[in-house]
DNA sequence: TCATTACCCTACAAAAATTATAGGGAAATT
DNA sequence: AATTTCCCTATAATTTTTGTAGGGTAATGA
């Protein structure tokens, strides 16, 4: 399952990408519009500025805005800064390796191929950038 | 994530598939083979009875064997039994299909369209029998 | 028949993850 | 100086996941 900070951080960067003639935006402005609880909205766009998909500016007139170019910016990358791994078990994962501890050998292990192959093609079709997601 | 509940009853499956020989096999037996803990087991091994997977015999010589041809026995049919939706989001469901409640209108949301052409991709890889999963 | 084995069933509990809320501090603008 | 808005830490409520406990029921074999 998709988690609603990832499903929020996903909104949030299209909000953005889509209003980009009113940027900055407020929180509280992105909050009301997209439906999201303000201080957790606050708190996925910390996560988001740390990675530097985002930039604010303080102050009566300050808010948030894209850090880079929204060509640059992919689904998968949000879905990492928010949720972790992109694969189902994480002995498959590209940025989340984790040993699983319990199959014998990783080079065998008939689950492990399976995931393998489920992680590359959902890596195919979420690797898509905000301007691509906004056209769909 | 796939769940450990999904993991355990992909394994106990494939174990009676490759055990074939020896079957009817104890939950107990499974349980130390698997490293799976026996009352967690013998709870998905009840799902996946009611669901038809699995057949069992009682007493001394019991246990547990599959109850049709390996061949139409699908991870995904396993997934959905343990775990529910295979989709990320749950308007894209097939089989457990729920409306978010948050986007105007589900034919234009685009995050839908992305999530919906991920499901299909992702029920493309994982609608594997046992036997082909056993062959990889 | 009777002890043993193993499935069957309900309820509950511990742990982890998710989804927030609370309360205030710091910077920028007017 | 007052207002607005970002910034940061802590914590609380809820849900999901991962198991445990305890006993009942059917079949086998001595």
């Amino acid at each position: 399952m998709l988690s609603k900070r990832a499903k929020y951080a996903i909104k949030t960067i299209l909000f953005l990408f889509e209003n980009k003639d009113i940027v900055p935006v407020s929180a509280k402005y992105i909050s009301e519009k997209e439906n999201i609880p303000y201080k957790f909205l606050e708190n996925i766009l910390r996560d988001l500025r740390t990675h530097q998909v985002v930039k604010s500016t303080r102050g009566p007139v300050g808010g948030y805005s894209l850090a880079k170019d929204p060509n640059d910016i992919t689904v998968t990358q949000l879905m990492r800064i928010i949720d972790g791994p992109v694969a189902l078990i994480p002995c498959v994962s590209e940025k989340f390796y984790e040993a699983c501890g319990e199959c014998e050998d990783e080079e065998t292990c008939r689950i492990r191929k399976l995931f393998f192959e489920l992680r590359s093609e959902m890596v195919g079709v979420l690797n898509k950038s905000i301007v691509e997601l906004s056209n769909l």
